[in-house]
DNA sequence: CAGCGCCCCTGCCCGC
DNA sequence: TGCGGGCAGGGGCGCT
């Protein structure tokens, strides 16, 4: 999926279009995502005005009186808001039409994304209670990293991808960070000093802002909500770059696979 | 409890 | 060209 970045752009570009918009119907065309789609979500949302779009990690709200519409966009998943009529492709799950004839589309070929209904309060929901903090926000610092990965002997890059500890870093800003940081992937995290903890958090904020400020790094499948394809305007220095030169060293980088993910990072940068 | 793999799914790219 | 295998941005869950 998109991370943090990816999420929170497509976020911005949805609020002003959806923000005050009354629901007419809700058309579901697939309902096997991640967990099924609720079937009766039509009639939930009939006449329902969307009252704010907001963020919770990974995880969009769509708020409403009397709930809120949690959509996880997974691994390939997009919204695009549409202003006319458009006929829908083979990935299109989802049209939420509002009354005046524009709607909003989800699509996502690998179905690992997920459109849940919850009642308030919304945060006691199963999958939002246990996240972690927010990575761009103050108190998410030097002192915060240290403490929360003392005695974790799991390695660093996997705690940085535990929602349960921080929300929005996904494979790639994981390892950019990392070589950022100049810390090794598989370091165990209760090894970092409180200097590296330090140097990683600027690192993680760094690396998320820039992409932010480029409008999410747009990658195979994704794709901003305005359609356009974007460009790869981020300049990644580990994350796909197996067998090509480090940019500070110029050895070889390196990959290793970690719980199933590919990894890449620089022998001689990165400790 | 902590940590690690599995798995949900389709598309794409590569090698044969 | 066709086909099989491997891999892709996530993350909850079940097992050890």
């Amino acid at each position: 999926m998109p991370e943090l970045p990816e999420v929170e752009t497509t976020r911005l570009a949805l609020k002003n279009f959806v923000i005050q918009q009354v629901i007419k119907s809700v058309t579901l065309r697939q309902l096997k995502l991640r967990w099924p789609i609720p079937a009766d979500l039509d009639k939930k949302l009939h006449n329902k005005t969307v009252l704010d779009l907001t963020r919770m990690g990974k995880y969009l709200l769509f708020h409403f009186q009397n709930g809120a519409l949690l959509l996880h966009l997974g691994m390939s998943g997009r919204l695009h808001f549409h202003q006319e009529p458009c006929a829908p492709g083979a990935h299109d799950h989802v049209d939420i039409h509002f009354q005046n004839g524009t709607f909003l589309r989800f699509t996502d070929p690998r179905r690992f994304g997920a459109l849940l209904w919850t009642e308030a309060p919304f945060a006691e929901h199963k999958l939002l209670k246990h996240l972690g903090i927010e990575p761009l926000i103050k108190t998410f610092n030097a002192a915060y990293l240290f403490e929360q990965t003392r005695r974790r002997k799991l390695p660093i890059k996997s705690l940085l991808m535990d929602s349960k500890v921080i929300v929005g870093i996904g494979n790639i800003y994981a390892q950019e960070a990392l070589f950022e940081a100049g810390i090794k992937p598989t370091k165990a995290a209760g090894l970092l000093t409180l200097a590296q903890s330090g140097r990683l958090v600027k690192a993680i904020q760094s690396v998320l802002k820039k992409a932010l400020k480029s409008g999410g790094t747009t990658f195979r499948d994704f794709r901003s909500p305005d359609g356009s394809r974007g460009y790869f305007s981020l300049k990644l220095k580990v994350y796909g770059k197996e067998g090509l030169p480090c940019s500070v060293c110029a050895s070889t980088l390196k990959t290793i696979r970690m719980s199933g993910r590919s990894t890449v990072y620089c022998n001689f940068c990165q400790k």
